[in-house]
DNA sequence: AATATATCGTTGCGGATGCAATGATGTCAA
DNA sequence: TTGACATCATTGCATCCGCAACGATATATT
């Protein structure tokens, strides 16, 4: 058997992925509360404005499911609003409340130095990780 | 705001990971019929020989009650047998049966075919991205 | 205009996950 | 020896996830 799993690329692009998310989990967890969905919810509006369910499914790598049931519950956090969509009333418009942005705020900062923080930690290594992340990323792509 | 979803290195290597573990499963599943816990308890048997829960649950990332139900799985599938650790007890000893090594004969050829695979995709970058990978890895290790 | 087809958001449901008991067994110290 | 504490595997339970309906609305075809 010359197989090992230690060495096996999916294994351990997973082990890597769950470990930073957890450590960028801890230190957010306790200031914003958010799940993962929940956090990548946000994250897009803080950036994009008045979306539709479908646009953050597309562009975030979430499920309709579960764009919707993360937006309802920010949207009972009172962090984000939903609004009808003038012109085509099957879209739900969803962007953030103030309280929603300065949330996003102070996230965006604690996200930029977790960002930073791994980046010190790729050292020269950076370059070349980060393009192999591009190549994974692209090679199972949702084409449109 | 200057944050930016698609640059944030956590993001990026979830939707890595996800994707490449989807086209693993794409590869295997339909002969193998494995999730991922029992992919991981099978590789782990085949180098390892006889084991028990709580070994496999330290070396390959899985809580202790996804190990356990995994193999009860797999030993209904035939695949594994438990059988009492002589000496303690508690312990149980796992190893896979003849029907097992042999499904991990493929799987084994499978995999370092698709190993194969992500390192030409790769290519040059392959050496910094693993290099990269080891040290995630490593920084949210549980240390014993 | 009327019918068929496509798209959007939500919900149901089966199954997986993670964490905290639980019961059984082992170890250590008085 | 006895009792306190640690360790192991399993199980319960709340939650989350992914997929497949579903109802509502838009678009295309005739």
């Amino acid at each position: 058997m010359t197989f090992k799993l230690d060495e096996f690329l999916p294994y351990r692009l997973n082990v890597a992925a769950t470990r930073i998310s957890r450590r960028f989990a801890a230190l957010h967890q306790d200031e914003s509360g958010l799940s993962i969905p929940e956090w990548r919810v946000m994250a897009h509006l803080a950036n994009e404005g008045a979306v539709s369910v479908r646009d953050i499914h597309k562009r975030v790598n979430l499920d309709k499911s579960i764009v919707s049931r993360a937006a309802s519950r920010l949207e009972g956090s009172g962090l984000l609003r939903k609004s009808a969509h003038e012109g085509d009333r099957r879209l739900i418009s969803l962007e953030l409340t103030g309280k929603g942005h300065v949330m996003m705020e102070k996230l965006g900062r604690i996200a930029d130095a977790f960002q930073a923080e791994l980046l010190a930690e790729l050292g020269s290594h950076a370059a070349g990780f980060e393009a192999g992340l591009d190549r994974f990323i692209a090679s199972g792509a949702t084409e449109e």
